[in-house]
DNA sequence: AGCTTTTGGCTAACGGAATTAGCCTAACAT
DNA sequence: ATGTTAGGCTAATTCCGTTAGCCAAAAGCT
């Protein structure tokens, strides 16, 4: 029997992609080994199981929108930044439904926990976004938790198709970052 | 062997209070046989299996939060209207995690369906808080997803433990509806 | 009351998923 | 070459959802 070369990250990268496909909770340790080309019991020779699994996609995506909207953020600031900022969750969130999933309800498990690292970045991307306005220090805390709020809120009711009615989805999130500019600005 | 004297209401309350209790995805047909005193099986006399279940906490707990809402807005406009709100809302999410999950992802299946009926009084709800504000025709479709997606997403985020650093939760809603509140009368 | 029908329990059995144990060999280091 | 380790595999266990089929209790009739 020949290898097939597999290590943590293959599998969990293979995990994230077979998410995004089939939903995270249709994500099987069946199909993500059927997809790699191995028997089912030869995954945990490179991951603990299925929640390791599941933190091993959290870390990876949380990382990728990290980058994400870091890059976006770039050389932009006040509304600029914010609808880059913004779009570009979005974006990462409807692309990559599964990977997004999987962070929803994971905590790390201490300071040293490569999630937390990652949640930092994502967290620092959208702090970089409230440096263009001006914003009492006691309210950032506030705003940041404002904005994940309603980016995390918008884009996985998004995603569930949680918006049933007739208008744009782009629209209202358009309308929405006006709107939250605007209050920024006011602030 | 006595009877029970189960039917669908009581399965279903039961499981909602445990979903609420264990977590929903905890929640598992043998625990809640356990719970209601009756062996596995005997369950799917009155419950159609696993996804009929979670559809009919759904539609408990969406009827739950669209009551909520609905007493909270009665007699208030404006402000106080959209506070009353937020934070009946939020309250039900806290205090009902479980039964929340389970509206998450769960589509009517057609015009009839209870659970669309459910939604729209919450909808309505909703609905009734913006009629407090001087809002364009064509705004009120993108303000209401606004306020859900900020809902859903503070209430779910809290839920989940995902606010980690230090400032007051509670704090940062009262916040956030502040900042609604200005964003609204401004728009 | 006695009979029948429906309803709501139960046990037994199946299938699918996660996981563990234990084997066996390819790859690698010496 | 040879010994070790890492990464496959099969087999077996457990737990969960679900279905089938039996049997008694409740409810409805006459």
């Amino acid at each position: 029997m020949p290898r097939a070369g597999l290590d943590r990250a293959a599998v969990v990268t293979a995990g994230a992609a077979l998410a995004d496909e089939v939903g995270l909770d249709r994500l099987t340790m069946g199909l993500l080994a059927e997809r790699v080309g191995v028997r089912t019991p030869s995954l945990y020779k490179h991951v603990g199981g299925q929640e390791d699994l599941n933190r091993g996609i959290a870390v990876l995506a949380l990382g990728e929108a990290a980058d994400a909207v870091g890059v976006a953020v770039q050389g932009r600031a006040g509304r600029d930044a914010l609808a880059a900022a913004a779009r570009a969750f979005r974006a990462f969130v409807v692309e990559h439904p599964g990977r997004y999933a999987a962070t929803i309800g994971v905590e790390p498990s201490g300071p040293d926990d490569p999630l937390a690292a990652e949640g930092r970045r994502l967290l620092d991307a959208f702090t970089a976004v409230l440096r263009g306005y001006e914003i009492a220090g006691s309210d950032v805390d506030h705003a940041l938790r404002m904005l994940r709020s309603l980016c995390h809120g918008f884009a996985t009711l998004q995603s569930a198709n949680g918006f049933q009615w007739s208008a744009d989805v782009d629209e209202s999130f358009e309308w929405l970052i006006a709107f939250t500019d605007r209050g920024l600005r006011a602030g």
